[in-house]
DNA sequence: CTGAAAGCGCTAACAT
DNA sequence: ATGTTAGCGCTTTCAG
């Protein structure tokens, strides 16, 4: 049987109020019984029960992270897992164990209600995919500690984080004119395609502010796959006056685009320089790698993690969102 | 603030006892006061307060995943989150919480020890990469309810579960052989990757069955990544007799297998099928996308999901291993 | 600076 | 079939 903290106030000849105290780091115990303490509690190898602890401080330090998982998530969406990585460091550096949970929208509500009715966690991190007005309402009502990861697509009283998309757009646009292209052409999804939209208008605004004309057909849409890729640029090709750099909105639409630059004889970086966003495995395989404006999701969870400590701390505190920040990582598809 | 089960009992007028007796379902409750029950606790928007029961019960109802996280793990290990994703499944369905912690070799056992002595898990599934001697003396000694995902490159007491490589590889030869392909070749790593090692045992295993003979050439080891997989394929075409399949050990050697081929006016299938292991993302992209050997990291995770509930209800449960089968994804780069 | 004692909310013998 | 009551192990107030 694990030793209790009677056993160690007994050993240590004073009683469990100081023992605890002793565990707190409470001012007010001499530096000698503290040490008696600490000796008993090595002696014993006592380890408080964190259960006993928890119910009497009516606190788990536990946060747990929402989302939807269900087979083939890890593959189907990495930027999770990282997001996910960057939390836990965060967390559990600070000794609050990261829980997850797999959910939908519509039983989101129900679960968040009763694991915080059941005092089950400190607080909830959401994936914007499972939100709904009515978890909404929830969360506000109850005043649950949460942040959500990703912009909710309605309004919200929610506490939110996510990706500045039209700021990596500009960062794209800025350096590859530092670099020397002059006409840029962008391939992506089509408007409901919010993340390609934003990175596009961040792209536009910053071609209008060097008073860079876009011809209409430089600006391709498609779906978001390797195929809608290739077919893109195919388009592209057919203009009239061709650009000198093509920005894909994402990688699978830049692993077509490389096949059909290649099919076409194109040479990257010399004739053509390529750059897409988010650093996944194969923007490192294809050849040439792919230089990309890369979102830090690791660095995204970290940010979570450090936002709902504070909600934690301090409940009422109203930040509303948070963004991270892209930066640039350079390899062979754009020219020096 | 929130209801407790005192003022349920008083409501429904009886004592805390009954009310307890009802939300476990003991069997001696008259079906007329379980109702009562049941309504003053909806009418109170009762919940039961966790923290309480776990402390009471001296259970936590929750399962901690210990392994390696970091910057980059979603993106380099999605296998590790597809498991995670069926263990929460499993677990989730049962009532369990999966709380997820990333720990070192190094750090694990004394966070083993310190999570269980405290009491706030019921059991712990552990990667094989941060597994030690140590971890596995502490785990027999203090009986903590376990499983370990991956076969211990030590010999140990834990256990564990893992994919069973060489039965894929089997399974890889004999489709082949089946498909009509007669001459198969083998690119992977060299002998400390078990992995790889495990399935090139398994393809040989069936290939000596037919007293198929592998010319010492059509073996290729190297690296496991796409630029080894491209020089493994050029070595392997330098030989006298060509094979006319080859079995490529993991995805990143078969994209440099299929590049290498391309470059060597060889078509897929039909001058030469591949195959190859695991179900990555760009499998599914290549051209033509690949045959393969899945292993159903998803099941594993479920297996080990319902290997853990029954080892934390049976904690002298000794099953030592169980592999997850594999299946064949048929694709194009197989001929039919 | 230390100790006594009253909880925290629920469970589970044991009585009735 | 239901109630009484003694914990579960720790924290925290208040008194000394």
């Amino acid at each position: 049987m694990a030793a209790t903290i009677k056993d160690v106030a007994k050993r240590a000849g004073v009683s469990t109020a100081t023992v605890s105290k002793v565990m707190n780091g409470s001012y007010s115990i001499s530096q000698s019984t503290v040490e008696t303490v600490r000796k008993a509690m090595e002696e014993l190898h006592y380890y408080p029960n964190l259960r006993a602890r928890n119910f009497a401080k009516q606190s788990t330090k536990q946060v747990l992270f929402l989302t939807t998982l269900g087979e083939n998530a890890g593959f189907s969406n990495p930027h999770m897992f990282e997001i996910l990585s960057g939390l836990e460091h965060v967390l559990g550096n600070k000794g609050y164990l990261l829980g997850v949970k797999s959910t939908t929208p519509a039983e989101a509500p129900e679960f968040v209600r009763e694991i915080f009715d059941s005092k089950m966690v400190d607080g909830v991190v959401i994936h914007a995919s499972v939100i709904s007005r009515q978890l909404d309402d929830l969360i506000i009502q109850k005043e649950i500690p949460h942040i959500v990861l990703g912009q909710p697509s309605f309004s919200s009283h929610f506490c939110w984080l996510d990706i500045d998309n039209k700021l990596a757009g500009e960062m794209a646009a800025n350096f590859l004119l530092q670099r020397g292209y002059q006409s840029l052409a962008f391939i992506g999804g089509t408007d409901e395609d919010k993340i390609s939209a934003h990175r596009l208008t961040g792209v536009l605004s910053v071609l209008k502010e060097y008073d860079v004309i876009v011809p209409k057909h430089h600006l391709q849409y498609g779906e978001s796959d390797c195929d809608s890729g290739f077919r893109m640029t195919e388009q592209l090709l057919q203009s009239p006056n061709l650009p000198d750099a093509i920005i894909c909105a994402n990688n699978y639409i830049a692993y077509g685009c490389v096949n059909a630059l290649k099919e076409n004889q194109l040479r990257i970086p010399e004739d053509m320089g390529i750059l897409t966003f988010d650093d996944y495995p194969f923007s490192q395989i294809l050849e040439p790698k792919l230089t990309v404006v890369n979102i830090d999701v690791y660095d995204m969870g970290i940010q979570a993690g450090k936002l709902i400590l504070n909600k934690m701390k301090k409940p009422n505190l109203q930040i509303q969102f948070y963004c991270t920040l892209p930066s640039i990582t350079v390899r062979g598809s754009t020219k020096e």
